[in-house]
DNA sequence: GTCAATACTTTGTCATGACAAACTCCAGGA
DNA sequence: TCCTGGAGTTTGTCATGACAAAGTATTGAC
């Protein structure tokens, strides 16, 4: 009865002209009201019945844009009681993007040096990896990346041919999976493993430690849509400089 | 038309008087049939109205079934196209799970001493890493677990006490988040940071490594479904006997 | 033979209506 | 006082119907 939104119509109007589907107008809006504090944590937001009748769509619709929410960390519900706010920025799940598209989105001026690009048949613990056929021909590359003029991981990857020829400028100027974006493979699933070990003398070497530093290792194989496996690494990174961040949820 | 499903009516029936929604149980009875290999990898699947009225469900509920299948990575579905099967078994998403469930699970034989155990006014991190007033009173735990004998992390957590109280049995007997469960509080929500060090040279006599070894960090804050924190945690594991496996999917 | 327009298939979105299940709260009785 | 029962609220599930959008296949014109 007594809402939180009760009185605020204007900012959760929905325009039927507008090809984004309803409910995305509507999660977007609630997304919004209560990234801004406009609707506070704990605070129960109207019910499904009364918030579609007043936003003038269906209550399926209403309940996919609170769906959406509730996927993402922000909204709970409970049946016989309501829907509430338990956070106020979206917990993401974990995502599927580049160590360099995160270095560009955190201002930290990636650069690529490409140290090795060859063709090679796919050895069987790669193939394996991949799940294609050994001897398989694959571009494997090695890369060292920095941040803000510091090393900061070396990448091993490889790629089947067919998926996408890469070249050494491509690889410089761009992320691995950009490049793989634009070229119209998007990764979608993923397996990753990461653990840690001590750097090898060459590799603390590489990577300006000392020898002997602990680095985080990172192994992943990715595939597209389709189930077609796109990209298998190994990653080693500076622990001094580097760890991952995770956002789970469960249920 | 030509689908791999035709004819196969009998396996992908629904029983209405079970209290299982209809769209989990043909979720379920096409999980099972892509797991087991009968409907193969690249395979379409019947249409969403066919497949509907041919189970006698409405097509709402054969896109809810489809969809949770969807989102577990093993089918993909194109607007124009149809629904394919891309992975034969489910990719789940990172599991919520600890380390002792893990264990227990992969038959690693867990063992748990409980180092240290008591009731303090949470510091400034750690009140702020469970978003609660400084001050506020926690039980602060140490545990060393081993797996096959082995030592393998050293876990230090600070729990709410008016969250949960502990004892060293219960912590000796049982995973922090089995005990968390079996008092009604399930963790839903949590974000971790995964990083890796070199061991001080008590840990290594603890963990049983050598001098500096690498050990895998993780820290997580994991809050239940009404947005409590439930656990602030700060582990450290044998690099050379752990390490973290995910599933990721995104779209 | 090649290319473009058209028809068809299939998923995506949305509305309306109905009943069930879980929870809260209050009133009435032991 | 306690606690039991029922009414009311709110989300969960399901059905039916309709149109839109995207992709595929076919057909026809040049």
């Amino acid at each position: 009865m007594a809402s939180e939104l009760q009185g605020r119509v204007r900012p959760l109007e929905v325009d039927r002209t507008s090809p984004v589907p309803l409910y995305f107008q509507v999660a977007t809006r609630l997304q919004e009201l209560i990234e801004k504090g406009e609707i506070g944590v704990g605070a129960r937001i109207e019910n499904e019945v009364d918030l579609a009748e007043r936003l003038g769509v269906s209550r399926p619709t209403t309940r996919r844009a609170i769906q959406y929410l509730v996927e993402r960390g922000m909204l709970i519900r409970k049946r016989g009681v309501g829907t509430q706010v338990v956070h106020p920025k979206v917990r993401r799940p974990v995502e599927l993007s580049s160590l360099y598209d995160d270095l560009v989105a955190g201002d930290r001026a990636p650069r690529t040096e490409v140290l090795r690009l060859e063709v090679l048949p796919a050895p069987d613990t790669i193939a394996n990896a991949l799940e294609i056929a050994p001897g398989t021909d694959v571009t494997w590359i090695e890369r060292l990346r920095y941040a803000g003029g510091e090393p900061l991981a070396l990448m091993h990857n490889a790629i089947p041919l067919d998926v996408l020829p890469l070249t050494r400028d491509d690889l410089a100027a761009h992320g691995l999976y950009e490049l793989l974006r634009r070229n119209g493979l998007t990764p979608r699933i993923a397996t990753q493993v990461i653990g840690a070990r001590s750097a090898t003398p060459a590799e603390a070497r590489t990577l300006d430690e000392k020898r002997g530093a602990s680095l985080l290792t990172m192994t992943r194989t990715a595939w597209d849509a389709g189930g077609r496996a796109l990209e298998y690494g190994s990653h080693v990174y500076r622990a001094s400089r580097y760890s991952f961040e995770l956002n789970l949820s469960a249920g």
